[in-house]
DNA sequence: CTGTGTGCAAACTCTTTGCATAAGT
DNA sequence: ACTTATGCAAAGAGTTTGCACACAG
């Protein structure tokens, strides 16, 4: 964890962020458990456990900075919440419609093929794949 | 239109719901124009141009009385805006991030295979492919 | 008539913003 | 010192809810 911290300043760094207390404790949290899905209210109360200080407003900052900065990705799920990936390249999700939760899958198995070109003038951004699934 | 009153009149008591002048007419709109994509707000706005006076609580209600009735799809693709989509069979959407526009992808193009099972437990409701696509 | 649907306004949730204060370089 | 980030509280957007009134069967 504190071994992270230099990479992990420097990765801010590099983003043109400057390593504040807030974004290395953020940035922490992300980044040092392998992929991770939150929210910016979930990411704000485990940084409320963790004991760092930090007001909701800079956590919802600090998301969209990280994801300016593309260490971070935004998938538009449900409702109101935007939940952050910390997993950037090409994947797609499971999203359990009772507990709001986010599940990488694995894209190596899944094909996607024959899309369409994106209409004229226009550039693909992102491709989202969202399987949501329920109890039975 | 006024042809498909009857239909619609029955879509809606096959669905258990009562046809009221305010269904009947959020039901013309959405269903007489081919495929639609809307979110309330836009639908509330067709209504009171079409001269039709419905509260934007009521166009909730209704979309989401249809969405359970099967007669329509929601599609989660942004932030805090719900869209509801009349192609309630399975197909893809391009999505242009500026204009908030959803435009269908012909499903018989493309090919998603290899999904892995659901999680233990739970059954697929739905899946969303979302093509994001910007001006560039 | 009886029960379901509607309208309104207020409440709610998640997110963003403005501005004074604090921290980084 | 100079600039950028943070915290707070208030505003905003979209959506939902509660309750009295209205309409369909």
């Amino acid at each position: 964890m504190t071994d992270n911290n230099d990479e992990l300043v420097d990765r801010l760094r590099d983003a043109g962020l400057r390593p504040t207390r807030q974004r290395k404790s953020l940035g922490n949290l992300l980044f040092s458990a392998g992929n991770r899905h939150v929210t910016a209210e979930r990411l704000h109360e485990e940084a409320m456990n963790a004991g760092v200080a930090v007001s909701l407003a800079t956590v919802y900052n600090t998301l969209h900075q990280f994801t300016s900065a593309g260490l971070l990705r935004e998938v538009a799920v449900e409702g109101a919440k935007t939940y952050f990936d910390t997993n950037t390249s090409q994947h797609f999700h499971f999203y359990h419609e009772g507990e709001g939760k986010l599940v990488d899958i694995p894209t190596d198995m899944v094909l996607l093929e024959n899309l369409p070109d994106a209409p004229e003038g226009t550039k693909i951004t992102q491709v989202d794949v969202t399987v949501r699934v329920k109890k039975k």
